[in-house]
DNA sequence: TGCCAGGCCCTCTTTAGGGCCTT
């Protein structure tokens, strides 16, 4: 298999959504914080040796009011009901949120690459079942990667099969509170946990990259996590 | 009453089970 394209800007992207994939949930909220391969290659460094956010930095934060309710469960940790959204004149993920988001990507250098906690199963198909409803693409380079395998496979190198690893929690807030000894900030929040992940990115950000260039797959081998049933559309 | 993901990883494994991870 041949190597992805050599990614020139990161995008780290979170979605905050009405629920699991087992209620094919609708997208509620997006951030994506867009940060440059040369910003990730040398981080700055606090006094204490801690990366920092870099000061070049794009940055993209989208609520919408989906069409489904939410879960219980999605509505407690988000913060955001289907009442809320309305009463602010949210719209639903449409044609000018994809206008929005391809703008966006459009100001990056490319190749870019996406980047998830969790991405494979739940990110990049959900954000992928909501493009292909509204016939949208991505640059076609563009590539993604999911920190979730990426962490586990670096750790499982490094422990070489000595079963050090054994239950070590790979959520992003345990892993933030193992690198930084801290609680994140903002968690269940789009921009609170792009924020949370970018930093854990930074603090492994050579391997990772290095697992970018090696293993990021193809945004046209993403499969939508449901498939919306055919029906007519009234829309104009 | 029953509806209620799924791929990956670990171990008390491989003829399997259970928990993680995302909202």
């Amino acid at each position: 298999m041949s190597e992805p394209p050599r990614a020139e800007t990161f995008v780290f992207l979170d979605l905050e959504a009405t629920g699991l994939p087992n209620v094919d949930p609708e997208i509620a909220e997006l951030s994506l914080f867009a940060v440059h391969r040369s910003c990730l290659e040398s981080p700055e460094r606090d006094d204490s040796g801690t990366p920092m956010l870099p000061r070049v930095l794009d940055k993209l934060t989208l609520c919408m009011c989906p069409e489904r309710p939410f879960t219980a469960k999605a509505s407690e940790i988000t913060g955001l009901t289907s009442e809320g959204l309305a009463q602010c004149r949210k719209a639903p993920f449409d044609d000018a949120i994809v206008k929005t988001l391809q703008a966006f990507l459009s100001r990056q250098e490319g190749p870019i690459c996406l980047v998830a906690h969790n991405g494979f199963d739940y990110d990049f198909p959900l954000l992928c079942t909501e493009l292909q409803r509204l016939g949208a693409h991505l640059p076609q380079d563009t590539v993604c990667l999911d920190t979730l395998p990426a962490l586990r496979g670096l750790d499982r190198a490094h422990s070489h099969g000595t079963r050090a690893q054994g239950h070590k929690s790979y959520s992003l807030s345990s892993l933030f509170h193992r690198y930084f000894k801290a609680q994140p900030s903002a968690a269940h929040s789009a921009e609170g946990d792009v924020h949370t992940l970018l930093l854990i990115f930074l603090h492994r950000a050579p391997e990772l990259l290095a697992w970018a260039d090696e293993q990021a797959r193809s945004w046209a081998h993403i499969e939508p996590m449901y498939v919306l049933p055919e029906g007519p559309s009234f829309e104009a």
